[in-house]
DNA sequence: TTGAAGGACTCCCTGTGACT
DNA sequence: AGTCACAGGGAGTCCTTCAA
């Protein structure tokens, strides 16, 4: 296999500054080391570039490999441990399963690295990473919601509590507080079940908190906000983001939604209407334009992330900035505008194919 | 009685630097 | 490029105390 075959990236040919992927592989359970960890990181780095430069769909059908110099992995250069790491990481499982609206139960479980080898290209030791074909379109596939990090500022991050809880700060980077279900959170973070509540504040969220604020500014608070008995069942986290971040948040953003596919970006808007009380005709304009549409998905982030501060109506400021304060619905109208998003002929995003897939259940 | 909170300890992972 | 020894720190465990 020659460096120029179509489905083989180079680590680092280029960079990202940001990795964008699913919410789906946010909130996952995720059982990498540190160091794998940070092989998926670059891994996924090179898809965002991918996505970026090509747009959906990738690599249909076909498994896609990864050459990573030993030298990227580890400064230490301790090959053995690189080769451990490879060889665990060949073995992660991943698995999805989720209940539909009629209570039928569906699971798909997968080995997403089924082939992990080492070669020398061009004078350096490489680890050569195969991805399976399968598990490509979860990694790809960002859909209706997605998460946006800084690659460097992830590969930083020492702890792997601090590299999982910095995925999910910022997959809610848009509000400032939200609340996760102590159990879940310990599941997704794969927490030992020896941990004690305590020790799973202070050995995961403290230690988390304290790296991200060292390394982005970033900090949070967390809160008990339901017990069962004394046991504490509900957490409630506020963020604290400084305004460089937010600045940075936006530009990713921004990129993101100039690049994004069209179905994806009505996709998006229809769900984000739900916040306005718009009526259909101005939601129509919205959708009908290329124009409105990248605005009123700038302008929405812009004011969920606090760049925009002092809007008190946010649909009065929506319809103002988009300039559609006289769009009204026509009375004979007869066949009312559907709710739904228009069909295209762009992917579907991976939450319509996975149905309300709530997390990835490991194989207990 | 149970679970949160706190401290102390061990183990081992990871990075560093010397060396071949 | 690769090996090895070492140090530091993170991860995990266990025990005690306190309070609901």
């Amino acid at each position: 296999m020659s460096d120029s075959t179509e489905n083989l990236m180079v680590v680092p040919s280029k960079k990202q500054k940001n990795n964008y992927q699913p919410n789906l592989i946010t909130e996952s359970r995720q059982m990498f080391t540190a160091l794998e960890k940070n092989i998926v990181v670059m891994i996924i780095n090179q898809l965002t570039i991918r996505y970026f430069e090509k747009s959906q769909p990738l690599f249909p059908n076909q498994n896609v490999e990864f050459l990573i110099p030993f030298a990227e992995l580890s400064k230490s250069r301790n090959y053995s441990e690189i080769e451990r790491a490879a060889k665990s990481l060949q073995l992660k499982q991943q698995g999805f399963a989720f209940t539909n609206e009629k209570g039928e139960r569906y699971f798909k479980y997968m080995i997403p690295f089924p082939l992990v080898e080492n070669l020398m290209s061009k004078g350096k030791m490489c680890l050569k990473i195969t991805m399976f074909s399968g598990a490509v379109p979860y990694y790809t596939e960002l859909g209706k919601t997605w998460t946006s990090y800084d690659y460097e500022v992830m590969r930083s991050l020492g702890s792997l509590y601090s590299k999982r809880v910095y995925e999910i700060l910022m997959s809610h980077y848009r509000s400032d507080t939200f609340t996760y279900e102590v159990d879940h959170l310990r599941h997704i973070l794969n927490v030992p079940e020896t941990f004690k509540y305590f020790d799973f504040t202070r050995k995961c969220l403290d230690v988390a908190n304290s790296e991200i604020k060292e390394k982005t500014g970033i900090e949070f608070t967390y809160e008990p906000v339901k017990k069962e008995g004394k046991r504490v069942t509900r957490l409630k986290f506020t963020k604290k983001t400084p305004l460089s971040q937010i600045e940075s948040e936006v530009d990713a953003s921004r990129e993101y939604i100039q690049k994004m596919p069209i179905g994806e970006a009505v996709a998006l808007a229809w769900q984000w209407f739900a916040g306005y009380t718009l009526n259909e005709a101005q939601k129509a304009a919205i959708t009908d334009s290329s124009d409105k549409l990248e605005t009123f998905l700038r302008i929405h982030t812009e004011v969920a992330s606090g760049k925009r501060k002092n809007v008190k109506n946010a649909t009065a400021y929506m319809v103002k900035s988009l300039g559609i304060e006289n769009v009204k619905v026509k009375r004979k109208e007869t066949t009312p505008k559907s709710t739904t998003p228009r069909r295209t002929g762009t992917p579907k995003a991976i939450s319509s194919i996975i149905g309300t897939m709530s997390l990835f259940q490991p194989e207990e």
